[in-house]
DNA sequence: AACAAACTCACGGTAAACGGGGTAAAACAC
DNA sequence: GTGTTTTACCCCGTTTACCGTGAGTTTGTT
């Protein structure tokens, strides 16, 4: 019987090797590559690939250099034929809806029994999908979160202008910076207090973190 | 040669056969209980600690029900004898900061090597503490930011008022609120504006939020 | 071509925030 | 028991935000 090629990558090196030991014991798999950075995984794919080809990549969602997303993104882009798991904390239904629309295969929470891990890669393996309850119960809950509905229901300019107001920025610096009259501002302000059912500043300032629209 | 006795606890179970198969292997080490909360360990040994005394609990932060934080605390007050140690991903300074003052005996990050924790325990079991570089990195600047001592500098009103603030209230809702002139509600927002160095509602706002003063 | 979004601008009014300057009693610390 | 911080209060002037209502123009879609 041939064995899987697995490669396992999250960057605290305890889990990992907890999850290599958990691996390692399945004589089915033989893990041909661990990494703490999405980085060393493309990079390994990227060389060595052809010859020798990965069945399945597992992998954490925070990883410095290249995280699980981005990961998952250039795996299936360069390296169709590789599977991918994510085993990661809980996060957000954006992060899940994000994997999934860039087709991973599936995603276990490290909260998950061990038991469960080694199904979703025997899963995974056969050529099916898996995702835990839990995963699904985010991903259905951001179906229907306003959260979400309503960041798409912005538009990019207003998300621009969302941005500088909660950057501290009057009516008349935004307009002075984008080129517009304050009038203008002005209305984009009243379209998205109402939008967002907030009364003021401060609830437009909270949604413009909770969209992720600031950085620093 | 005795055994010492350990309790490991994490919430994530795959985490948590790794930190068993690594420990399980040592025959110095025996352990007693592996927990998935904080209450479950707190639980434990305020039943058997006097008939058969644990010397380290090996706990991580986030944990359901009684975290890290507070499962410490409970095991300083009531079992003077045990020692802890918190394995988990690098946080705050504060949460740091808060551990160390209620007398934890180390820290180690998640990320870390598997012998770093070995050495660790060791070290505690000796009656020393241990904190990985990493954390007593965090633990030195977060005594220089001013995150830590604008939080400090601001009077237990002044928060109050900011967390409101920050709810979207108006000035006049405020004074109401809390039974104030409104002229009063303004002297506190311009102080916040002043103490904080920021402009205006979203900058008040977006420090609400670091700071911790708002829940949902 | 028709239609809907998205983007742009305008006016007038009220309410609130912002900035600068104060006073003063109470609570706490040294 | 003197000094500092905290809490609470006041006035005034200016700026900005908020609210309603409306309307032209561009852009993309079917």
């Amino acid at each position: 019987m041939k064995k899987h090629k697995l490669i396992i990558a999250d960057d605290h090196k305890m889990f990992l090797d907890g999850l290599l030991s958990i691996l390692a014991a399945k004589k089915e798999y033989e893990i041909v590559l661990t990494a703490n950075s999405g980085k060393n995984v493309a990079k390994y794919l990227d060389i060595n690939n052809s010859k020798e080809p990965i069945d399945l990549v597992v992998t954490d969602v925070n990883m410095p250099e290249l995280n699980g997303i981005e990961l998952n993104r250039h795996i299936k882009e360069k390296h169709q034929k590789v599977k991918t798991l994510v085993v990661s904390m809980l996060h957000d239904a954006m992060t899940v809806q994000t994997l999934t629309k860039d087709n991973v295969d599936g995603y276990v929470p490290k909260n998950a029994e061990k038991d469960e891990l080694l199904t979703a890669i025997e899963t995974i393996l056969r050529g099916e999908k898996y995702f835990s309850q839990s995963i699904k119960d985010v991903y259905l809950k951001g179906m229907f979160s306003n959260e979400q509905t309503l960041m798409q229901s912005l538009s990019k300019r207003e998300k621009e202008v969302l941005k500088l107001i909660a950057q501290e920025f009057t009516t008349q610096e935004i307009a002075d910076k984008l080129f517009l009259s304050k009038h203008t501002i002005e209305s984009y302000r009243k379209n998205l207090i109402s939008k967002l059912e907030v009364r003021n500043l401060a609830g437009l300032t909270k949604y413009a973190i909770k969209l992720g629209l600031l950085e620093e």
